[in-house]
DNA sequence: TTTCCCAAGCTTTTT
DNA sequence: GCTTGGGAAA
């Protein structure tokens, strides 16, 4: 039987200093439960806009205002964007004091962990984190050397594989039961799939690879079987703030509540109807098992809404309604007047791009900054018409969601030396720098792959090598740019320079084409390296938390407005905009043709819609191009997506666009049913 | 073994 | 449209 000791309060110690942030004016009641809530277990429900990130600045604040040592807190969070702004505006509302607070993604937090504890689970300290596509590399690797392409049936390529395995890890679910789950068509391959799964693991440990997903699971690994780094980790942590808890996978409960194991201070923030990462291992059940894991918990929630004008809310309330697992959710505001949510039937993409663009630029007019618009889509691809309208117009924008600088080819081939500097049996680096040399191919490279990462004093000694002189020149041309690098420290800077004017006659004869336009970015990727620390956190802080691309661009169009977002639903999660243009609002699209076939992928297609209506805070408009161009088939009648179908027009409004001038209303499909005479109207002006 | 060319197949969301 | 796999020439 366990005993309680309670502890009573030391009557000597000095009362404590008076707290210089006057919370209870500044946060409503439930708010501020959360914020001032003790010690122990917490599970806070928030409904969207409710004050969740201002709920956990201050909490924050609070922690550190009552005496908690700042670098003891950790906020964990699923972007480092949004963490970042966590805690800048917790320092700002208290002067600074929280600078030192942890915060980051679990993938983040688990690399420092990892860093400090390597050997113990057999890493070597310079261990180098893989990206997806790097990790799919590894597998083609594995996967060409041991035939399995040659067999007669189909075998997965190897992002399938890639997600597979990663299926297996996220979820803590045997291959087996992903296969029959997700893959049944791959069901025999099994065995293969399988030896190919050992190999995988064992090739990574051998040359200090470790994915994504490893960094979660190798850490739950090393803190579930080491008691005295469990402990002290834990120790170090002794408030745990959690984000997005509806988006975590049993992996990351797992590592939580390994964290927690001292002092037990956790404290989950969530929505389940905001549950968007069920591709990627999250169960959005996560929440509700919390206080099953932790018997002691405390339910708080957050129920008022402070975002959105009531009929945005509305439209939220409805769409969400229509989920097959119903959500225990109705958001109400306080600002019951505002306009009426639009659906804009667009006659064809093009249209829809200009009215996007022409409201933009009126809203503008009226007095709304461009960086509080954000155009949300459901894939990247979407928004490809709309990019090129905004260019011809001149309006800057940012993307987020789309290509990443370090996923560029010449960017990653760049990177791939680099890796080589940091850990020279780094193999998937080896062999694409290999691979760029005229006369290596992919046997080739293998070949010196292995001897190059096997020998332990100098990977560049060319003495007793099988060479050939087909690539010899090359070689030492290589490894002559390398060697001196490797054997003497200098600045990360000189390293990329020298690396650089080394590749770049590389560039130019791959990429012959559109070679100056690569090698800008290159320009781009030295002045990070200037800004950049050492090239160990360099190289980690490129693969976590990769730089958007169209953001290197839109700084250099124009540096005075914050530019409009456009942004994939799922990378603007937590985030709020005064504007939200919702595009391509069509079924197979939201949602997603791939999620037709399940209930349960299609609840999460709708919780995404959700999300997205619940960025607004004043105006929404959603719309969707009547016709629709597809690959084979070329123009096509499109269907408007299902969860904005049938909406009542008193809460969602039709609007059509008519040409200026036009004698004639464009096509107004009878099929829809939307265009009618009650219909609002938007002229677009060539 | 590399490299070049052509046909076929796939194509979401992210750390 | 872009990657991947196969086949043939160098």
């Amino acid at each position: 039987m366990a005993r309680r000791f309670i502890l009573k309060a030391n009557k000597d110690k000095p009362a404590p200093k008076e707290l210089t942030i006057d919370y209870a004016s500044q946060l409503n009641e439930q708010q501020l439960a959360a914020v001032m809530a003790a010690g122990g277990p917490y599970l806070v429900i928030a409904g969207a806009g409710t004050g969740k990130t201002r709920t956990l600045v201050y909490r924050v604040a609070y922690l550190v205002e009552t005496g908690v040592a700042p670098e003891q807190i950790i906020l964990l969070t699923f972007t480092r964007r949004s963490a970042n702004e966590m805690l800048t505006r917790a320092s700002s509302i208290l002067d600074g004091r929280c600078n030192r607070v942890r915060g980051g993604t679990f993938h983040a937090f688990c690399l420092t962990v990892l860093k400090e504890h390597a050997p113990l689970i057999g890493l070597p300290a310079n261990f180098t984190i893989l990206d997806a596509s790097d990790d799919a590399d590894v597998i083609d690797v594995l996967r060409t050397a041991k035939r399995y392409n040659k067999g007669a049936s189909r075998f997965p390529r190897k992002g399938t594989l890639q997600s597979i395995y990663s299926a297996s890890v996220n979820r803590e679910l045997p291959v087996e039961e992903v296969l029959a789950n997700q893959y049944p068509h791959f069901l025999g391959h099994m065995e293969a799939i399988q030896d190919l799964q050992i190999a995988y693991e064992e090739y990574k440990k051998q040359h200090g690879l470790v994915n994504f997903d490893d960094l979660l699971r190798y850490t739950v690994d090393l803190l579930s079987t080491n008691d005295t780094v469990r402990q002290r980790v834990s120790t170090s942590c002794r408030h745990l703030l959690v984000d997005e808890y509806q988006d975590t996978n049993r992996l990351q409960a797992e590592l939580i509540y390994l964290l927690a194991d001292v002092h037990r201070n956790v404290m989950v923030v969530g929505d389940d109807a905001q549950s968007i990462y069920r591709f990627r291992g999250a169960d959005f059940r996560n929440i509700f098992a919390f206080p099953d894991q932790y018997p002691d918990a405390q339910i708080l929630k957050l129920e008022q809404n402070y975002r959105s004008t009531q009929p945005i809310l509305d439209v939220a309330n409805y769409v969400i309604q229509r989920a097959k697992h119903k959500y225990d959710k109705h958001l109400f505001s306080t600002l019951k007047e505002g306009e009426l949510p639009g659906l804009v039937a667009a006659p064809d993409e093009r249209f829809e791009s200009r009215f996007v663009s022409q409201m933009v630029l009126q809203l503008r007019e009226e007095g709304i900054p461009l960086g509080r618009m954000a155009v949300l889509f459901r894939g990247s691809a979407n928004s490809f018409d709309l990019e090129v309208e905004l260019g011809e117009r001149g309006i800057p924008y940012v993307k987020y969601g789309g290509m990443k600088l370090s996923e560029a080819a010449h960017v990653k081939d760049v990177l791939a030396y680099l890796r080589i500097l940091e850990n020279p049996k780094d193999a998937v680096a080896w062999n694409r720098v290999l691979q760029l040399l005229p006369g290596i191919g992919p046997k080739t490279a293998q070949d010196i792959v292995t001897w190059v990462t096997t020998d332990a004093d100098d990977p560049f000694a060319l003495e007793n090598r099988p060479f050939s002189p087909r690539y010899i020149e090359a070689l030492k041309a290589l490894f002559g740019v390398l060697r001196p690098l490797l054997k003497e420290a200098t600045s990360l800077t000189h390293e990329v320079e020298a690396i650089i004017t080394y590749y770049e006659p590389l560039l130019k004869q791959k990429y012959f084409e559109d070679y100056p336009k690569r090698l800008q970015d290159l320009e781009h990727f030295i002045g990070l390296a200037e800004n950049g620390s050492d090239r160990s956190s360099f190289l980690s802080s490129l693969a976590l938390d990769p730089i958007e691309l169209t953001a290197l661009n839109a700084v250099a169009i124009d540096d005075d407005e914050a530019p409009l977002i456009l942004s994939t639903i799922h990378s603007a999660k937590g985030l709020e905009f005064q504007t939200v243009f919702l595009i391509h609002a069509l079924d197979g699209i939201i949602p997603s043709g791939y999620s037709l076939k399940e209930e349960e992928s299609l609840d999460e297609e709708l919780r995404l819609l959700y999300v997205a209506v619940t960025r607004a805070e004043r105006n929404l408009f959603i719309s969707y191009p009547v016709l629709q161009y597809r690959r084979h088939h070329g123009e096509v009648l499109s269907k408007p997506s299902r969860f904005v179908d049938n909406v009542p027009q008193h809460l969602l409004e039709p609007w059509s666009l008519i040409e200026e001038h036009a004698e004639s209303q464009p096509d107004s499909d009878a099929k829809t049913g939307k265009t009618d005479n009650s219909s609002d109207e938007a002229f677009l002006p060539f």
